[in-house]
DNA sequence: TCTGGGGTCCTAGGACCC
DNA sequence: TCTGGGGTCCTAGGACCC
């Protein structure tokens, strides 16, 4: 294995319960009440702020469990708004670039900055000037958390969200602070240790994040937990293992699936959701300019229902591989009704693109079905339409139009502020 | 009544070949 | 009775992340 050697300094940006935040923004009278954000048909809480957490509603959280908590409470529930926070999102990360070329957008809402060259002193100075021009620019809090590595420096970051008297800024780079943060911070709280790492972990004496820095057998914990656990062991150690990806790779799968607003029964409903899932994943898929070779379909019922229960997978590969969505629907209908069966309560459908390549280097099949000048064209234009236009101005008629009968349930929706025209936010003169 | 969605990486083990 | 061995490639499934 080979380490960067270290004189790196890497800063985590990351935004307070990102979600939420992003509906406090149009809703300024929710400051201090609790927000909580929900998953796609309003199931589960995704986004919570303190106020919210501080109530005792956990992170996934279904819910209709908790909801007289939140009633009582006052708390300001949402459907996701998704649309909303990718925009958002984009307007922090070019405020973020303002400061460094050298960023990688991690997440939707979080983003590593390479902060090498800085003194321990101005280093401080500099994430509290990043902190706060993030929040006048875009209005959402942000916190900061400085160290050699990125698992270091994620570790700072939730010491920075934790710990009030910080200010929202946290670095690891002096050697006593480091010890103390180690010494306090749970094995399970490390960045890529999970539920199953954690037991094991546990198991071999390993409760705090310093025991790990410290354990001797680096072969055992390798063994133990893979090539990965040892890279976060050494990060722990200030030895850099994860470099900084500062442009974005294209995916090398593209999912789409929606749990169903009401079940679905028969193969009529499930095909239009199949088109509409093939639909979204094919325009992403054009998107980064790619193509796929192969399309996997998995259909299932309720698993917390106690009805009888059915899933299944199963996929297609392609003649030639194509981002036409049209040529996808129809892969992904014949892979349908292998899988389908009369007589279950659906609940919930998937599609997955995968074999992914670049559309300007997949090979001509000789005798495949490649795509002509013409599809290409017609995709383009429908794309181009519906950026215009908005989103599903135009689309395949397979998709159908009685969405009601599957689609998913958003009640508690914030409206479109940034990209809904006749949803935008009106300034009353002062 | 009501329980999310979208990714990546790693490894073990099977298939296959010589 | 005794039934190669080593390499590569691929895939399914697990674990983790936000």
């Amino acid at each position: 294995m080979t380490f960067l050697q270290n004189d790196k300094i890497f800063a985590l940006v990351d935004c307070n319960s990102f979600y939420c935040s992003c509906e406090r923004l149009f809703r300024p009278d929710l400051a201090k009440r609790p927000v909580g954000v929900l998953s796609n048909n309003d199931g589960c809480f995704v986004s919570r702020t303190n106020e919210l957490k501080n109530l005792g509603v956990k992170m996934g959280a279904p819910y209709f469990q908790v909801k007289d908590i939140c009633d009582k409470n006052k708390v300001a529930v949402f459907s996701a708004n998704f649309s909303l926070y990718t925009n958002i999102s984009d307007r922090v990360m070019n405020t973020l670039f303002e400061f460094t070329p050298n960023l990688e957008a991690y997440s939707v809402d979080e983003a590593f900055l390479d902060l090498t060259g800085f003194d321990q002193k101005s280093i401080i100075e500099y994430a509290h000037l990043i902190k706060e021009t993030v929040e006048r620019h875009t209005g959402i809090p942000v916190c900061v958390g400085i160290g050699r590595t990125k698992v270091l420096a994620k570790l700072a970051n939730r010491i920075a969200k934790k710990n009030v008297s910080s200010r929202g800024v946290c670095s690891l780079l002096e050697q006593e602070q480091l010890c103390t943060a180690l010494k306090i911070v749970n094995i399970e709280d490390v960045w890529g240790i999970g539920r199953q790492s954690t037991i094991k972990m546990k198991m071999l004496g390993i409760h705090k994040a310093i025991q790990l820095r410290d354990f001797k057998n680096d072969l055992l914990i390798q063994k133990q937990f893979t090539k990965i656990g040892r890279m976060i062991q050494d990060e722990l150690r200030e030895i850099s293992c994860f470099p900084l990806n500062t442009e974005t790779p294209k995916k090398k799968e593209i999912m789409c699936s929606r749990s169903f607003g009401t079940p679905v029964f028969d193969i009529r409903s499930m095909r239009e959701s199949v088109a509409c899932y093939a639909s979204l994943a094919s325009e992403k898929l054009r998107k980064q300019k790619s193509v796929c070779a192969e399309i996997e379909v998995y259909i299932q019922t309720n698993p917390f229902k106690d009805i009888p229960q059915y899933a299944k997978a199963a996929k297609a590969i392609l003649s030639s591989p194509t981002s036409d969505t049209r040529k996808i629907i129809r892969a992904a209908w014949e892979t349908l009704d292998r899988i389908f069966l009369n007589g279950f309560e659906y609940k919930k459908a998937l599609i997955k693109l995968s074999r992914i390549q670049e559309a300007s280097e997949h090979q001509v099949s000789l005798f495949g079905d490649n795509d002509s000048k013409e599809d290409l064209e017609i995709m383009r234009v429908m794309d181009q339409i519906n950026a215009r236009e908005g989103h599903e101005m135009v689309k395949i008629a397979a998709c159908g139009t009685n969405k009601e009968a599957w689609y998913m349930k958003q009640v508690l929706k914030s409206p479109r502020y940034v990209t809904g025209w006749s949803e935008l936010v009106k300034i009353s003169k002062l």
